[in-house]
DNA sequence: TAGTGTGAATTCATTCACAGCT
DNA sequence: AGCTGTGAATGAATTCACACTA
């Protein structure tokens, strides 16, 4: 875990991410090797993007035949994952949370959503989707408590900040944002936007547009 | 509508629709006016890059005392809007796809998801959020005779290169894509991608970094 | 005085192009 | 022959810095 590893763009973690989960299937499939070629249609790339992007981590086992599924999986891992079943949160229960975690429900091996908060009181305490709904007012118990580092923030944009700053105060590192505002989180927290709207209002554009490129990820 | 205007940026595009749901915040509080260092912070952008964004946009009625709020929700919408009320297909009516419909029901006035689409027998003919959902194979009916030229794809990863390319014989020309797929799609039809997986993933990765800095948007 | 508009400088990401390997 | 690894070139996005304006 003395990671480190001098400076990776996150475009790259991006990619890296994406490539791992190909890799994933291929190797569901027995294939033990890929070129760079291939890897690169994952993220509508190009051949030398990808080399460039696994000689940042430190590329390994590469050949003139190819990279070794396995040994790609092992070393992208080994930069992404912390521990073995990365533990997150989830605050906000509504339509959105409730997909989101739904979404995210065994599909996955590397994270998983462990505690879903909301205020409001007629969910507070239920199940749903198989995790316990917690009252927002648990926030400082339960994320120390078991050592949660990653929110997914899926509350209505009025309340978002605040909320924010309450994980924040509980210990949380990092926030998956759903919420349509800016979160102007202090220094030591990382912000990560997934903004719907925007996103719809920009492919509505170039619905419009004439003979427009590719495109990867908001 | 012989909008062309050279050549605006992706980046400048997503910023814009961000500016714009912010000053139309300002202008239902009725403030009038705005400068570039306080529609920065809504994209955790400098005020020099709100400028060049706006300047990007032909700029208008901007003077030495910030820029006024309802020229510029004007600009912009010049821009981005092509109809009053866009329309938008949905495909896929999981529980992302709810969620989806969910989420931009009545929370917007400049598209509308007019129509959704699944293969799944118990959904199809049924009205779900208020839309009626029809089946897949009446996609060349109705995509055409409504004139859609956008689609939200929330399909299975499996069957999502397959269904996008219903969606663009049918005519859509932009798709905002859900699945965790790249989808290879010919020239002349854009491709937004939503990865949740990868956002989350890179979101854990930087929970336990030290001190990285802010973002913006997958 | 406190903002805007913008050329120039900078930083960052991507692609080219080619040597080296199998 | 067909791949990888990578310095160098290019291109895109951002920020600097300063003249200009009300």
């Amino acid at each position: 875990m003395l990671k480190a590893s001098k400076k990776i763009s996150e475009k790259t973690i991006e990619r890296l991410s994406i490539y791992r989960r190909y890799l994933k299937n291929l190797q569901k499939k027995g294939q033990a090797r890929v070129y760079s070629h291939e890897l690169s249609k994952t993220v509508a790339g190009t051949a030398a993007q990808v080399r460039r992007d696994l000689m940042a981590l430190g590329c390994s086992g590469c050949s003139s035949k190819g990279y070794e599924v396995e040994a790609l999986i092992t070393e992208i891992s080994d930069l992404l994952d912390f521990s073995d079943r990365e533990k997150v949160a989830l605050i906000g229960v509504g339509n959105l949370g409730r997909a989101v975690l739904g979404y995210f429900s065994g599909k996955t091996d590397n994270f998983e959503i462990v505690a879903a908060f909301d205020c409001d009181s007629t969910k507070i305490d239920r199940v749903i989707c198989g995790r316990r709904c917690y009252n927002m007012n648990q926030l400082n118990e339960i994320i120390p408590h078991h050592n949660i580092f990653t929110a997914i923030l899926a509350v209505p944009a009025e309340v978002a900040e605040k909320v924010a700053n309450q994980l924040i105060d509980a210990g949380i590192k990092a926030i998956l944002n759903f919420a349509p505002v800016n979160i102007n989180a202090q220094n030591n927290v990382f912000i990560q936007n997934i903004d719907m709207t925007m996103a719809l209002e920009k492919t509505i554009f170039f619905s419009r547009q004439i003979s427009p490129a590719k495109e990867g990820q908001q």
